[in-house]
DNA sequence: TTAGGGTTAG
């Protein structure tokens, strides 16, 4: 028998029939049905639940079918509650059923007992499976374990294409480009897929430079992108401001009529804002029809990272008048607004609302921005007993906002205690050496501040050289400090020396402090 | 008998 999909309208009919006939006992009508109602409704998977808890049949296919449609509707701990009910119902899970499951543990980390899904795999011979395979090893990279994902990839003579990348993902995810990028260059074959997970490698690991120059590298092979890796492209533009690149992906998505996700919209906006092209970013935001809580929050933190507050809580009034409730990044879009825009009292407002009003509790990030907003305003003892308050431990971001007060207020007792605790929450962040160094230094206990530096040096902690980038005809350009391989590296110093000239003319004083 | 993998922001 052929497998059968029931249209939408017969669906009531077709299923009160097979109850009447007693169809409804055969596993292969009664799947069938599950199937048609979740291809019909896809978000109807507790009616699916339902249908399947009183079927008399429990098939492999109608648990299957509905660990499929929870991992949809992004429900990952519905999908492995439904796999332990399986279990005890005797449902037999089969070569179908365990990518689903994996990825939903993969998606759940609150369930770390994942591991013993591959005992099972083992047992029922499964492992040969090239689904099984590469879920397996994406399981274990998404769970931090890339030694048994490497194992597992080299336990199969031939792995697939998608054993590769899910390989090779699992590096990138887990900071190893290195070993990523030898994958990439090494496996026999290579799709979209492929090349768009060491683009987003690049992205996740902090390299928007590289991610840009093998998105080109990708059109060059004549590749067609995806929405994924377009995304991947927006990110990386945003990062390092490449305007020209985030621009040429939005018209290659209107040339192509490609439907825009909702990510893509909030990665356009995103990537507007964060190029310095406010004006592009309100008008493509104000274009799209549907607008979800991250295109509003998109637009939001966009807005206030320009120091526009009040635009910023007017943006947050119209989103309220739309009927979408904000969510945590909401309140952190604000709060960073009003950090950027010196409202202190509006930011007060708004932490205390988010708990108290909106239900939303305060997260480290939340705490982080409040304590950059009292620390920029001056409000050292406000922040301090924020600190205090702190339900979490402080992050380095927190102890750098109280150091950078110590050190304007020339608080240099307090400064050498948030020092020290920087370096021991960072060691291998050489800001933080040098910033204690400089603390010393300002206040002429050089001897101490050249012990700092020999610390930093007997660690192995290298100086990091400052970087800017600037775009240019859609080419980013890097400078790191004294560096000067750049083509046109004279004449630019040139320029850079006039200027700083008609600074010195006009009465400026050079600052080397470090902020 | 049908179905299942690897890539997606802040």
């Amino acid at each position: 028998m052929r497998r059968i999909i029931f249209p939408k309208s017969l669906l009531p009919l077709l299923h009160s029939r097979a109850i009447i006939s007693g169809q409804i006992h055969d596993p292969f009508v009664a799947g069938n049905i599950l199937e048609s109602l979740l291809r019909a409704y896809p978000s109807a998977h507790f009616q699916a639940h339902a249908l399947l808890s009183f079927s008399p049949h429990h098939s492999t296919f109608m648990y299957n079918t509905l660990l499929h449609a929870y991992l949809c509707n992004n429900l990952p701990t519905h999908a492995i509650l439904l796999f332990y009910e399986m279990l005890l119902h005797g449902t037999t899970p089969n070569n179908h059923t365990f990518p689903l499951v994996l990825k939903a543990f993969s998606q759940a980390p609150q369930y770390k007992n994942g591991a013993f899904i591959h005992t099972m795999i083992l047992k029922r011979r499964l492992d040969s499976d090239s689904y099984v395979h590469a879920s397996l090893i994406h399981f274990y990279g998404a769970a931090g374990c890339i030694v048994e994902a490497r194992r597992v990839f080299d336990e199969k003579q031939l792995p697939g294409i998608s054993a590769w990348t899910a390989l090779l993902s699992g590096y990138a995810k887990n900071g190893n480009l290195s070993m990523a990028w030898e994958l990439f260059v090494r496996m026999p074959d290579r799709n979209l897929v492929s090349w768009s997970a060491m683009i987003s490698g690049y992205v996740q690991c902090r390299k928007p430079e590289k991610a840009l120059a093998l998105f080109q590298e990708m059109m060059k092979s004549k590749v067609r992108p995806n929405c994924s890796v377009l995304v991947n492209v927006l990110v990386a533009a945003a990062e390092v401001g490449a305007l020209q690149v985030g621009k040429w992906v939005h018209m290659y998505l209107e040339k192509n009529c490609m439907c825009l996700s909702s990510n893509l919209k909030t990665s356009l906006v995103h990537m507007y804002a964060r190029c310095g092209d406010l004006l592009s970013a309100k008008q493509t935001f104000r274009r799209f029809r549907d607008k979800n809580v991250d295109l509003w929050n998109a637009i939001i933190t966009g807005i206030g990272l320009y120091g526009r507050g009040e635009e910023a809580f007017e943006l947050f009034v119209n989103m309220s008048d739309d009927g979408i409730p904000p969510d945590d990044m909401t309140f952190i879009g604000l709060l960073s607004a009003c950090s950027h825009s010196g409202m202190v009292a509006e930011g007060r407002k708004c932490f205390e609302a988010m708990s108290k009003i909106y239900r939303i509790e305060p997260k480290l990030e939340h705490y982080s921005c409040m304590v950059d907003l009292l620390a920029k305003a001056g409000l050292v003892n406000e922040m301090v007993q924020l600190i205090q308050t702190m339900p979490m431990e402080p992050n380095a971001r927190i102890w750098g906002s109280l150091f950078s007060s110590c050190r304007i207020l020339g608080d240099i007792t307090s400064g050498e205690i948030v020092g020290k605790q920087l370096i021991q929450l960072e060691p291998r962040n050489s800001g933080c050496y040098v910033q204690l160094a400089n603390l010393y230094a300002s206040s002429g206990r050089w001897q101490e501040a050249v012990a700092v530096r020999d610390i930093m040096k007997r660690r192995g902690v290298v100086l990091e050289p400052g970087c800017s980038l600037i775009e240019v005809d859609g080419m980013v350009h890097e400078f790191l400090v004294g560096d000067k391989t750049h083509p046109k590296a004279n004449e630019i110093c040139c320029v850079l020396d006039v200027m700083a000239r008609s600074l010195r003319v006009e009465g400026y004083v050079l600052n080397n402090s470090v902020s």
